[in-house]
RNA sequence: GGGAGCAUAGCUCAGCUGGGAGAGCACCUGCCUUACAAGCAGGGGGUCACAGGUUCGAGCCCUGUUGUUCCCACCA
């Protein structure tokens, strides 16, 4: 056994104890038939990320169920790894190269930058999994994945040849997000919309050989004017009948461009004319598509007006929208500009606003994957919790569109499709294609395109066991069990994940999905780089430990709900620490050296007080197991922390006191016992903390991380003991607040003559602690007294006096009594009278209304102890 | 426009399938009682947003109102 140190320094422990557990293996799991398996997803890092609070967060939930579910005897398999994260990655590589050597990446071409980019990973790729380990996470590092890894690229292209084959992913030309400053398209989940203030500016379009006439449209871009092939009313729009049909000159730009109805136009709203463009506006995409306008693209990829410009050619979006809306006012075509507030689409990486652009993408056919990812969910064969986050998936599910996976970048998987350069033929394949299969040219070319990060993510469950290979991995840890979560990234990868394993695996890749919020700072808001008020949780850990702060984080915490994070909170959880290894240490004082193992002494020798906290810690152990079971993890701890604290430390170790000081080994088995078990049930929220002191306590096994979890043991169930404890601890209580009313000084001790009909809890045992607890020089326990002079306290089983005749003030004593007597018959006066309701004694359950006859019960007694006081004070 | 959450003690929040209104912090009083002053003992403090309803019984279920946060859609 160890000795532990005066003080708790987390520091010298956590360190060394993760490294002991990681050499021992325990992290680690091999398929075993003989064991149920128990396999956990939570969300790659980004490779290049740093740990923030949200990792914590999500590390020391799944932590807590992993260590649980291997302490009670699964094989725990918890994968850990990185993911590329293509865009996030990129951007920050070609930060570097151009603050370096003032490069772009187009500068040193594709391969050089790729080479940069995998350098990169290797040498910070590996930060945040350090990070991870300081939190205590009992991941599998032998199976470290990452999502670039050879395996996992064989994942991703089977699926998009497979995918391709049935006709899920398909190229097409439509309008998608572009980001002029990432040069790449991007899904719609991510788009940020942020309100801004804009104008609304109305232009006139002269009518085709009609001089003097106009109508008038209005747009918030007005440079895509220049892209203009159409404009559109309502057909049913009495204002413009007559002119629908005609032709209309494109100011500026001079092209002719028809009039059209069409049903998507809103009469109510501006003028009821329309600018038609189709190639920068998803709607106008699709008006033109039904009047077969053509599809003219203004901007090139950096968001500058291209070729199709004219004399614009060159400037910047908002450069020519300027000089655009000068040359139209100069010609007296600008009718007004009015203020207006709209969303306005924003990169989620770069903050840049967005061009909607038709282009030619990949795309996934997202409605035969829906269909069943809904239904699983509909049936219940996935939940969420909490379940309202079900909502949340199926409204998404439901109205999803097809899910464009292109992206313009360089890291990331490559699209597996292959040009020919003589035939044009275009071959998808798992395999590199060298020679055309259809002309046998050589004059072969990769699309440049690479897919979209979640592409590869939404394989992660199953690509980080050996998919698409049929290893005996998969086999035996697939589907998982459970993943968690934050709720920001449902719609981004827990969609993805569910209809991608249904579709690659036929299964369900886990069954529960546990969401948990976000992590905000102390003021509720979000943390982020810009407001700079985020939290290292590496300087907390380096400043409290691990342990606090993984009870911090755990602490309170409810499933789905933001939290927030506070150094208050830290310094609760410190205190917890150090309030439990301050217990340990003294009850290891008190044990002597014969104690090998923690095991209880003969049920006969246990007394009162072990009987009442065994009974406690036994039903602590059921509750605890209920709750994290259904992913209560704040209750569970709170109920851990009320135990430990308020149960075990406050009374038990006071209780205990006197015999531990005479040596009583019995005590020391039970107090060691409940002590030794009670930090197997903390252990997976404070893991460094109990293994230590665990290790130093009579134990079996090498580290509490491996040893079983504790079971409720019906032997252990003392419900008579459990009440008769509470009535002398009510006691105990009740004389402390008399004494402190009457400013009684602690060092004055008095005697104490206690009538009760239980006598037999007051033997001699109960005396040497009572006496202890309750400031008493001497006990006598009687069946009947009275002393006039005497302090009177009523509990609702026995009558104490206190002899401090010289501190009474009887003209108080009689009020206070009073006052006691109204509030216990008001007390009796309403158990009664829902006892006398008749259906509420016939409707409602018999344990309910037989805790009432108690209740009643109790009062009438502790009422009749009043009056018999009253009688007898002079 | 559609959807969801939240509104409980001064602050931050728990409260599972309806039956005790709770925790941490803060506050007040008294204590260094040799495990712990990062502590101990005692205490004050709440019309559970508002209005109805269902029920023997509502913080919890239903309807509406107000305030607030978020998600989705994106009428130029």
């Amino acid at each position: 056994m160890r000795e532990l140190s005066k003080t708790y320094d987390p520091k010298d422990i956590e360190n060394r104890l993760y490294e002991t557990w990681v050499e021992r293996g325990y992290f680690h799991a091999v398929p075993d038939k003989t064991k149920r398996p128990f396999s956990v997803v939570i969300p790659p890092p980004n490779v290049t990320g740093q740990l923030h609070m949200g990792h914590a967060l999500n590390n020391t939930l799944q932590d807590i169920i992993v260590r649980t579910k291997r302490m009670q005897g699964y094989n725990v398999s918890w994968i850990p790894g990185t993911d590329h994260a293509g865009i996030a990655t990129q951007i920050k590589v070609e930060q570097n190269l151009r603050e370096e050597k003032g490069l772009t990446r187009h500068d040193i071409g594709r391969e050089e930058f790729l080479k940069l980019v995998w350098q990169w990973k290797e040498k910070y790729g590996g930060r945040i999994i350090e990070q991870l380990k300081k939190l205590g996470s009992s991941c599998d590092w032998d199976r470290e994945a990452f999502t670039m890894n050879p395996s996992l690229s064989a994942a991703v292209k089977k699926t998009f040849v497979e995918l391709y084959n049935k006709g899920l992913i398909y190229q097409g030309f439509r309008i998608i997000n572009w980001c002029p400053s990432c040069n790449t398209a991007i899904s719609d989940a991510e788009v940020d919309y942020k309100e801004l203030d804009g104008s609304f500016w109305y232009f006139n379009y002269p009518v085709k050989d009609e001089p003097g006439r106009f109508v008038t449209i209005a747009t918030t871009r007005p440079e895509t004017m220049l892209g203009d092939t159409a404009v559109a009313v309502n057909p049913d729009d009495e204002r413009y009948k007559d002119i629908v049909g005609k032709m209309l000159i494109l100011p500026l730009v001079g092209r002719e461009i028809p009039v059209v109805a069409d049903e998507y136009v809103d009469k109510e709203f501006g003028t009821g004319c329309v600018k038609i463009t189709p190639g920068h506006d998803p709607n106008d995409f699709e008006v033109g598509a039904r009047h077969n306008l053509e599809t003219i693209i203004v901007l090139d990829g950096n968001g500058r007006i291209n070729e199709n410009g004219g004399k614009y050619q060159g400037m910047d979006r908002y450069e020519a929208r300027k000089a655009i809306v000068n040359e139209l006012k100069e010609l007296g075509l600008l009718v007004k500009i009015e203020k207006h507030t709209h969303n306005v689409a924003h990169c989620y990486r770069c903050g840049t606003t967005l061009e909607p652009m038709a282009s030619k993408q990949w795309f996934v056919k997202m409605p035969p994957l829906a269909e069943p990812a809904i239904d699983v969910v509909k049936k219940g064969e996935i939940r969420f919790i909490p379940d309202r986050f079900s909502k949340i998936y199926l409204n998404w599910m439901e109205n999803i569109h097809d899910w464009c996976i292109s992206r313009q970048l360089w890291w990331g998987h490559r699209i597996p499709a292959y040009y020919c350069g003589k035939c044009g033929h275009m071959t998808v394949s798992e395999t590199d294609v060298k020679v055309c299969p259809e002309c046998g040219s050589e004059d072969i070319t990769q699309d440049p395109d690479v897919l979209d990060t979640w592409f590869s993510s939404a394989l992660w469950p199953f690509s980080t066991l050996g998919w698409p290979e049929k290893t005996e991995d998969l086999e035996y840890f697939y589907p998982t069990s459970v993943l968690v979560t934050a709720y920001d990234i449902i719609t981004f990868w827990v969609s993805k994940m569910i209809f991608m394993g249904l579709e690659n695996t036929e299964q369900i890749p886990f069954p529960d999905v546990f969401i948990h919020g976000l992590v905000r700072d102390a003021q509720g808001r979000k943390m982020s780089k810009s407001l700079g008020n985020g939290i290292d949780p590496l300087e907390v850990i380096d400043k409290y430990g691990a342990d606090a702060l993984r009870f911090a984080l755990a602490t309170g915490n409810a499933p789905g709900n933001d939290m927030r994070f506070s150094y208050e909170k830290m310094d609760a959880a410190r205190n917890f620490n150090n309030k439990i290894w301050n217990a340990a240490r003294f009850v290891m004082m008190n044990l002597s050296d014969e104690l090998e193992t923690a095991e209880l002494p003969d049920r006969s020798k246990l007394k009162l007080e072990d009987k009442w906290v065994l009974s406690q810690y036994n039903r602590l152990v059921s509750e605890v197991t209920y709750n994290i079971e259904h992913y209560e993890l704040g209750i569970a701890l709170d109920k851990l922390y009320d135990f430990i604290w308020n149960v075990f430390c406050d009374w038990y170790i006071e209780l205990l006191k006197p015999r531990l000081a005479a040596g009583d080994i019995d005590a020391q088995k039970c107090i060691s016992y409940v002590l030794s078990n009670t930090l197997k049930l903390l252990h997976p929220y404070m893991p460094f903390i109990t293994e230590e002191i665990w290790l130093s306590l009579p134990h079996d096994g090498d580290s509490i991380m491996i040893s079983p979890y504790p079971t409720y043991d019906a032997s252990l169930d003392f419900p008579e003991d459990e009440v008769e404890m509470s009535r002398v601890i009510a006691a105990i209580r009740a004389i402390r607040n008399r004494r402190a009313e009457m400013n009684v000084a602690p060092s004055r001790k008095t005697k104490l003559i206690i009538v009760t009909q239980f006598t037999d809890t007051f033997n001699s045992d109960t005396a040497a602690f009572f006496s202890r607890l309750a400031s008493a020089s001497g006990i006598e326990v009687k069946a009947e007294y009275s002393d006039p002079d005497a302090v009177q306290i009523v509990t609702d089983s026995a009558t104490i006096f206190i002899p401090l005749a010289d501190m009474i003030d009887f003209e108080a004593e009689r009020a206070r009594l009073n006052k006691e007597k109204t509030q216990i018959v008001q007390e009796i006066d309403r158990f009664e009278k829902k006892l006398s309701n008749e259906s509420f004694v016939a409707k409602a359950p018999a344990n309910v209304v037989d805790a009432e006859r108690g209740k009643l019960a109790a009062a009438k007694d502790k009422l009749a102890g009043i009056e018999n006081a009253l009688s007898k004070l002079n």
